[in-house]
DNA sequence: CTGTATCCGTGCCGATACTG
DNA sequence: CAGTATCGGCACGGATACAG
């Protein structure tokens, strides 16, 4: 497995929307809002998402700091996925952003 | 060519995303954000992007409701784009994307 | 000037199987 | 329980050439 640097664009809107964009990251955060998670219960709350892509999408958050991975040391082993303060602070956006998507669809419903 | 629906997500925060990310949209949208551009004008102010795929953000852009095209019945031919009602209602959401860009950047940089 | 057509690399998922 | 390994499809973006 080779480390990779993933640099993130340097136009902040670019870097912003490519940090958030990713198949499966809004809807992730979006559950780690109301708290801290397990591996487990997030494969509970998205059926649809194979674990390896899930686990893949944590690490990604996690590089770009949206999200803290807390290990702990037992058996069997345990381990909390939460969001960041970073990661929290992306809440208004986020919200912004569902409302503009809702607005979006009965627009283009509309002209049909 | 084959006409694709290219339907979006039906969750409302996966179809914003959807709608704006794409390598070059959110740049586009904010050149035409100040007025309608013609084809050529945008090339200029976008030396990175190959034709081609300026075109082809512009199609999708079109598609998503976001960008108008306008075509003048002339020789030699005339196309402006410019942003919708709709297109410009991104505008808000897109200048906060721009700022948590700029944190974002600023946060990652300090854990150095 | 404003586009298509073609060809192609690579990155992002996704399914499935295996491991400590 | 929480991961890796492997393999593969396919959409996305990019370079280049051609066309109305």
């Amino acid at each position: 497995m080779t480390r990779v640097v993933n640099r993130l664009p340097s136009l902040p809107i670019e870097r912003a929307l490519k940090t958030i964009s990713g198949r499966w990251k809004a809807v992730i955060l979006y559950h780690l809002m109301d708290g801290p998670k397990r591996l487990s219960a997030l494969q509970r709350l998205l059926p649809q998402i194979s674990q390896k892509v899930l686990v893949q999408q944590l690490r990604e958050l996690e590089e770009h700091r949206l999200v803290d991975r807390k290990v702990f040391g037992q058996v069997p082993p345990r381990v909390d996925y939460s969001a960041t303060p970073l990661g929290l602070s992306l809440q208004p956006i986020m919200l912004a952003l569902c409302e503009w998507g809702t607005h979006h669809a009965r627009e283009l419903d509309e002209s049909r």
